[in-house]
RNA sequence: GGGCGGAUAGCUCAGCCGGGAGAGCGCUGCCCUUACAAGGCAGAGGUCACAGGUUCGAUCCCUGUUCCGCCUACCA
């Protein structure tokens, strides 16, 4: 007999379970097996982040996968690790530096990086200690980091690759610069908002004082960078203007009009202003006309010296209102009308970002796009849901060149030099020398040297570099590389740091060993599935295949499977911005990892987001729960001596109708799960397994076993016992990948005979994963349960409708329609007189006692006697309500069969079926209407 | 502007290849029946957004409309 409590408590149970298997190793994957690898390379998270409910969903849909393969003999590997998130992790240590009064500038390149690398240290394990308290299997000791010196050496190594074959350039080009940050960024990395703004209609007048050229603009303060306005070369309206000189308001400079295709005619006046330095449209227009590039928005986002003394050191902001308020001063403020349009922000701080003209390294991305495109095309890598492979392609074949220095510190630095001896005049640098360490004003590298600092010095003191365009990179494996012309050592490497999202991109083999060929990489690349929201798909996943085909030849993994973003209740994304953010942790200490985890699988449905919902976590803590008690009950009545080995084919097909109903049962749903599983669909897996083990194991099973459980039939007992202990046993290894830690450890409080066994340690996690055995599918046993089921139902009903107490013993007729079911039900009167709490009498056509209530079903009638228990106008009642049901039933089935089509042109079963159960329904509907009359009679009479 | 998705029970959502509408929670009634009140048994509740079309037959396929969400985009 066991002692296990009446309530399952999470909390021991996980830490001790989780603590044994890593332990004991069973995480482990082999680099060499002779079983099939199966693989999966985590979503790296932010090093120095914390766990929210997006990285909730991802690790446990991937533990899922990853606990099915082990068990199904896989050599499976799930490998983990961290991210170094460059611009949010630089951020986060700013901002303790402004707190402790100083800055990264007076700290130094060098120590600022070491200060990082601390927070890193200090703050880097809590992400990974939240995953394992969600039961995570992962590899452990595989763990890797973004900046690890292997993952470096990756980094590194495609770089210059990608740098000898003129996919890596330097060049200077419009990008999306955030002034709050510092930094570069990717399109990617700008977030498009809607906002309202105005649309300023501004005249421009020809230079000899005629009539110029009103244009529109939603930016007035760029136009004191205008070097030119555009038109359409087809505009009629504008046909004699082009070639016009402009004065340009404010300035005075003189501008001409240019025609140019890609202005488009319907938008605003036709005319736009051309501001080449600070306009992504009007840069490629600049540089289409060879126009000048006048900035005059600076690296703070404040007006520059060029936008002349009146404006320069605004902001952005402020100096929109003292242009538009200038121009209306002088009239040329034609209208300004309200006018939505989408505003780039920076991803990580919100900043309205500011195209700017800046010299920055690029990835050629069209040739590298190509074959990606091409291996999602053919199926080498299948996208699910499958409607996300067109996002994908729309995605890939528009791309445009993909930028990837950014100016901060923390990250894989640039492996490009410049030397000092040969361009030092041509190279600036801002350090903690000569202005007191504010690292804002810069000096050639010649002059420093003149003035007496070592190239030592200058390279430990320097915060950044300008480098002149058209000074030579030296791009070398090696740090410290000899100046290739003058054979100098006196090299300045490239102050940028990469995108951390090249380093992620590298990710599948780069963990794996790359660039060195390592067993593992042998074993595991391609990887088998990997697992990821939408919200990145173009960041990492559209990356990882370029850069996989590229470097290692081949795919970096067979499946992607995309799933939902965790929403709040509006729908947003959660985030701590917001404010909006539940977490994870807290609904595991409340609720446990099982019941977290399986609500994520029950709700990762493709394709649809999920908001989650307390309510039904609580409702899935219920669910383990139940299955706690269930073994309980289970525990409670076998011996602890029982064994299941002797359990053959045969002895199952040979067992009672309950025993050969619950295992058909349970090999259907093996071979559902199994099935789900493998189309990753995840939610009708743990609805299976939930329906299963709730609605057909615990409310059927364990009552119908309780006959012979309590009874005096020694081999019956034995029996039942036997098969009870399996099919839970079965069942708990189906549901382990969903809840590992109540399956373990209900598991090991089983007979130890009773367990099946893994090939190594003694755990669930080993055990094999249930296979479903056909032949054990049976489906006679399966129609004839349903019909015991159905009789015990109907009395149940008609006891509930009637208001007969349950504690009430009644006598029931069952009048059969024929022999067989006559002798089904007599073989299982013990059943039913149990689960219906009943005297049964049963037989074919038995008359129908006076004074009782009704149910009529295909294959029989129920009749529960009422005997003055419950008043006959209740039962008129209730039946008149019935027969209402029915006759809206047989009018649409009716309507269907005047159609002479549908008996023509619908398949035969179809119509076969139609026409079986419109005869059910008339017999039904023949039968209620005989009670009604009979008891309307009876009700007349004095009882 | 382009693309994608959603609209099904009071709430949150399933519903794979068109053929008798489902779950969880909530609600109603009865019940502490020796695994479980985090429970048992029974039940109520839906013109499957709207309008057309294809079909013998549409929640499902097609077209359009309305509302909502997301992604993407150099109409300033």
């Amino acid at each position: 007999m066991s002692q296990i409590p009446k309530a399952y408590s999470p909390q021991a149970a996980e830490d001790r379970w989780y603590e044994t298997w890593s332990a004991e190793g069973f995480f482990a994957a082999r680099d060499a097996s002779d079983r099939p690898a199966f693989s999966i390379v985590i979503p790296p998270p932010n090093v120095t982040g914390s766990l929210h409910m997006g990285h909730a969903l991802n690790a446990t849909l991937q533990d899922v996968l990853v606990r099915w393969k082990r068990m199904a003999g896989f050599n499976a590997l799930w490998l983990p690790g961290t991210d170094h998130a460059g611009i949010a992790t630089q951020n986060v240590v700013e901002k303790q530096l402004a707190g402790e009064g100083t800055d990264r500038h007076r700290l130094g390149r060098a120590d600022f990086i070491k200060r990082v690398w601390k927070w890193k240290e200090a703050s880097g394990g809590q992400i990974i200690r939240q995953l394992k308290r969600l039961g995570a299997s992962c590899d452990w000791p595989r763990e890797r980091f973004t900046m690890d010196e292997g993952l470096s050496r990756a980094v590194r190594e495609v770089f210059v690759r990608l740098f000898e074959e003129g996919l890596v350039y330097r060049g200077s080009y419009i990008v999306n610069w955030c002034p709050r940050c510092h930094t570069a960024l990717s399109d990617l990395e700008v977030e498009h908002e809607e906002r309202k703004g105005k649309l300023y209609f501004v005249r421009y007048p020809a230079a000899d004082g005629g009539p110029g050229v009103e244009v529109a603009t939603t930016r007035p303060e760029t136009m004191l960078g205008d070097t030119a306005v555009a038109v359409h070369p087809d505009d009629d309206r504008y046909k004699g203007k082009v070639g016009l000189v402009l004065a340009l308001p404010l300035t005075g400079r003189k501008i001409t009009v240019i025609a140019d295709p890609a202005v488009s005619p319907e938008f605003g006046t036709g005319a736009v202003k051309v501001t080449p330095a600070h306009d992504p449209a009007d840069f490629e227009i600049g540089r289409r006309h060879n126009l000048p590039e006048i900035t005059v928005i600076g690296d703070d986002g404040r007006m520059t010296a060029e936008a002349g003394e009146a404006f320069a050191g605004l902001d952005r902001v402020e100096c929109r209102e003292k242009v538009a308020a200038a121009l209306s001063a002088e009239g040329l403020l034609a209208a300004a009308q309200d006018h939505l349009h989408a505003v780039g922000h920076c991803y990580r701080c919100k900043t309205v970002v500011e195209p700017l003209v800046k010299d920055q390294w690029f990835v050629k991305v069209a040739p590298l796009a190509g074959p990606a495109i091409e291996a999602v095309e053919s199926g080498r890598i299948r996208i699910v849901p499958r409607n996300w492979e067109k996002t994908y392609f729309e995605w890939m074949r528009n791309i445009r060149d993909w930028c990837i220095s950014r100016q901060i510190w923390w990250g894989h630095r640039i492996p490009a030099w410049y030397c000092g001896d040969c361009h030092g005049e041509r190279i600036r640098l801002m350090g903690r020398w000569g202005d007191g360490g504010t690292g804002k004003t810069s000096t050639t590298y010649t002059q420093l040297r003149t003035n007496g600092l070592s190239h030592e010095k200058i390279v430990g003191d320097m915060g950044t570099l300008i480098v002149d365009r058209d000074v030579p990179a030296v791009v070398s494996r090696e740090d410290n590389p000899a100046c290739p012309s003058c054979g100098g050592r006196n090299l300045l490497q490239d102050p940028d740091v990469l995108d951390t999202w090249f380093s992620s991109a590298l990710w599948p083999f780069s963990t794996l060993g790359w660039p060195d060929k390592t067993p593992a990489l042998e074993t595991f690349y391609p990887t088998s599935t990997l697992v990821t929201g939408f919200d990145i798909l173009f960041f990492w996943v559209a990356r990882m295949i370029m850069m996989g085909l590229k470097f290692m030849g081949d795919v970096p993994f067979r499946d992607v499977y995309i799933h939902a973003l965790v929403r709040d209740a509006e729908g947003r994304k959660m985030s701590k911005s917001k404010g909006n953010v539940i977490d994870p942790l807290d609904i595991v200490d409340k609720y446990g990892a099982d019941a977290f985890r399986f609500t994520l699988a029950a709700m990762a449905a493709q394709g649809r987001d999920i908001k989650l919902s307390e309510e039904r976590i609580e409702g899935y803590r219920n669910f383990a729960n139940k299955i706690w008690n269930a073994s309980r009950f289970v525990l409670m009545n076998v011996p602890p001596d029982l064994s299941t080995r002797n359990l053959t084919r045969e002895t199952l097909r040979a067992g009672t109708l309950a025993d050969r109903w619950i295992v058909s049962r349970l090999n259907a749903v093996a071979a559902e799960v199994n099935q789900a599983l493998t189309e990753v669909r995840f939610n009708e897996a743990s609805a299976a397994l939930y329906h299963f083990i709730w609605h057909e194991y615990c409310d059927w099973y364990i009552e119908l076993a309780k006959i012979s459980l309590f009874g005096e039939d020694a081999s019956a007992k034995r029996q039942t016992q036997t098969v009870l202990v399996m099919v839970l046993e079965t069942t708990l290894r189906l549901l382990h990948p969903f809840m590992p830690f109540i399956t373990e450890e209900i598991r090991q409080a089983l007979p130890p005979l009773c367990r099946t066994q893994s090939p190594r340690g003694e755990t669930i996690m080993l055990a094999p994963f249930p296979a479903p055995d056909g032949s054990l599918i049976d489906l006679q046993a399966e129609a004839e349960m349903s019909k015991v089921m159905g009789a015990i139902g109907a009395l149940r009903t008609l006891r509930s409708e009637m208001s007969v107490p349950p504690s009430l013993e009644v006598t029931a007729v069952f009048s059969a329609r024929d022999e067989n079911v006559a002798a089904l039900l007599g073989e299982h009167g013990g059943e039913i007189a149990r689960l219906a709490r009943c005297r049964p009498e049963i037989g074919v056509g038995l008359p129908r006692p006076s004074k009782s209530a009704v149910q009529i079903l295909p294959e029989m009638e129920v009749y529960l006697p009422l005997e003055g228990v419950v008043r006959i106008e209740d039962e008129i009642a209730r039946l008149g309500k019935e027969a209402e049901k029915v006759d809206k039933e047989v009018f649409g089935l009716a309507k269907k069969f005047e159609n002479p089509d549908f008996v023509s042109k619908a398949p035969p079963e179809v119509v076969e079926n139609g026409r079986a159960r419109l005869a059910e329904l008339a017999e039904k509907r023949q039968k209620i209407g005989e009670s009604i009359a009979r008891l309307s009679e009876i009700g007349r009479e004095p009882s």
